[in-house]
DNA sequence: TATTGTTATACTCTATAACTATA
DNA sequence: TATAGTTATAGAGTATAACAATA
């Protein structure tokens, strides 16, 4: 029988679950001022520092255009700033505040927090089982 | 040590294992006429004869402004057919043709084809309860 | 009055094209 | 000429508000 049901589709599964822990990600994150996107690209400037914005933005797999307009409202908020390049003026270097750190620190616990709860319902061991699962099948490319 | 790297976050994984499934999905469905949202609607016509428009996009937790487009889509393929309730002339029964039943069997074959090209890093054993663990995680409301 | 389907409209998110300043 | 950042604009996707038909 290839005719399931829509809700025991692997493709169903993993667009719930994603909805289900985005949701529970954005509520702990909420106190700190930041959503979801801000504290990956937060996380990908903290892993690289030096880098240019547009080098930022292809970690993060996002447009340099729409970088802009996030790093915009992420230095309005005071978490980073930017400055030229010494050696190539063109080129913008992005960087955690000190006050960007310290969110960091703390958003990243509360999303920690969030997984934690989101795993609840798997014991500690298929909780790690799943995440080397979706590892491995990301990593086929 | 609750800092870590974006790629190695539950929500980057999930993220991305439920793009990649996606990307092959509507490859493997292309041939097919139809898109990863429309075999979701098909289903759950299939799965629930009867229901008005409505009742189905309530199903699929879409809009129902939303689900009149796609229900015309479909309706221009010839896959469905919208005839008004003998009891209630203001609801829509929505029904699968006779062609839609048939793109809704080839098009499910190419998904279920699509998912084990998406597991072959997994084992069997491992790919079942990769969908368990993600079923568990979405019902624990 | 309330509900179903529909349409018109607005809003979010993101990408494309064009501009500037540097190289 | 080419590239980094920026801006203006357009497109996809979805939701909100208003309307007609029916209950």
């Amino acid at each position: 029988m290839s005719s399931e049901s829509l809700t025991s589709r692997l493709g169903y599964l993993l667009k719930h679950a994603q909805q289900r822990l985005a949701l529970m990600n954005s509520a702990a994150l909420k106190p700190h001022g930041i959503d979801g996107r801000e504290l990956a690209i937060l996380l990908v400037l903290a892993d690289h520092e030096q880098e240019s914005q547009q080098q930022a933005a292809g970690r993060l797999g996002i447009d340099r255009t729409t970088m802009v307009a996030f790093l915009d409202t992420l230095e309005r908020k005071g978490l980073v700033t930017r400055r030229a390049h010494a050696d190539d003026r063109r080129k913008n270097i992005v960087e955690l505040t000190e006050i960007g750190r310290e969110v960091l620190r703390n958003a990243t616990e509360a999303a920690d927090a969030a997984e934690r709860d989101f795993l609840t319902p798997l014991s500690p061991r298929q909780g790690e089982q799943l995440k080397a699962a979706l590892l491995a099948v990301i990593e086929s490319s």
